[in-house]
DNA sequence: CTTTTCTCCTGTATGC
DNA sequence: TGCATACAGGAGAAAA
């Protein structure tokens, strides 16, 4: 289950083994994997194909590889001196998504749903998805509004047009803790609830979720707007602790030649203290862990430190 | 506008 | 053994 640290992880493996090469191929297999894209995944692939990769970033859960101008376009074209648009290709891994660095020759593993083969001839990238949440799509790039700016030049980066709702997540200079949780003290859902959508703090799931909770010591479903501001903000830092955590451990189990989504499990079964642990002592005061049905899925919990109130 | 519910998908585990 | 059911859950559309 993919979460911010373990799309972290993906992208500097695409930062080590994809930036920089020129694609010389995309195959789609299926008609889901391309998403939103109107004229089909035939067009996507045609679209793709002669790109060089120039970067890969990172909103959230939200992974876009930036797209180079397409050199022989622009000599074809000389008198449109204005660059073409910018365009990344954004990924998701949803669910089960994977993106695998392999030998292109290497037998197809089940569920694959693209396959990106380079110029150079050297290792293919493929994209794994077992239960096709995750995918594909072509964007353009638009100024971000939250004025994420280039560390060398000062120029604003470019976020994709279907990333933009997506707020920023608590690793980008533009986070900004007091203002989220002045959004959050508005809002009368479960803490829980808002800890998970994407456009209020972005890049946490159901198990850092949890986690984050656990170690506030607040129970999932007290509503946002009965916390107070400092209780807020020290949830917040929870959220951005654990997953730190998390990402500490998961960058150090990547293998060099696997860009594996699975790369923080050493994470899920050493340092988990709620999630997944129904029945088990609480590390904290000993009571059994409780889990509880919640927006369709489990919340896990301590009933003696985190209560209901 | 805010908030909640529904739907998409398939491998694995469990119950009868 | 075989079939049915629950479960995992991100996110966007639809409904309330």
């Amino acid at each position: 289950m993919p979460e911010l640290p373990e799309v972290e992880v993906v992208r500097r493996g695409l930062v080590d083994h994809v930036v920089g090469r020129t694609i010389e191929s995309l195959a789609l297999s299926g008609s889901r994997v391309a998403r939103r894209h109107l004229a089909g995944p035939g067009d996507l692939e045609d679209r793709v194909a002669g790109r060089t990769v120039v970067a890969a970033r990172r909103r959230g859960k939200y992974l876009w590889m930036v797209l180079g101008t397409q050199s022989a376009h622009d000599q074809a074209v000389p008198d449109r001196c204005e660059q073409s648009e910018a365009e990344a290709l954004v990924v998701h891994l949803g669910m089960s998504g994977q993106l695998l660095v392999q030998d292109p020759d290497t037998p197809v593993p089940r569920h694959q749903h693209a396959l990106v083969t380079f110029t150079d001839a050297g290792h293919a990238l493929r994209f794994v998805d077992q239960r096709t949440f995750g995918g594909l799509s072509l964007v353009e790039l638009i100024p971000d509004p939250h004025q994420r700016r280039d560390a060398r030049t000062g120029d604003p980066e470019g976020i994709p047009e279907s990333v933009v709702h997506i707020a920023p997540d608590p690793f980008e200079p533009a986070y900004d803790p007091m203002a989220v949780a002045a959004n959050m003290k508005r809002r009368s859902s479960a803490i829980k609830r808002v800890l998970l959508d994407q456009r209020v703090v972005s890049g946490v799931g159901n198990i850092y979720a949890d986690e984050a909770l656990w170690r506030a010591g607040v129970h999932p479903l007290r509503p946002c707007d009965v916390l107070t501001r400092p209780a807020l903000l020290r949830i917040l830092g929870h959220v951005r602790e654990v997953m730190a955590a998390a990402l500490d451990q998961g960058g150090t189990s990547f293998d060099a030649l696997y860009v594996n989504v699975n790369g923080a499990s050493g994470y899920f079964s050493r340092s988990l203290h709620a999630y997944g642990r129904e029945g088990e002592p609480c590390q904290r005061c000993g009571n059994a862990i409780v889990r509880e049905r919640f927006m369709n899925r489990s919340s896990y919990s301590c009933p003696v430190c985190q209560r209901k109130r």
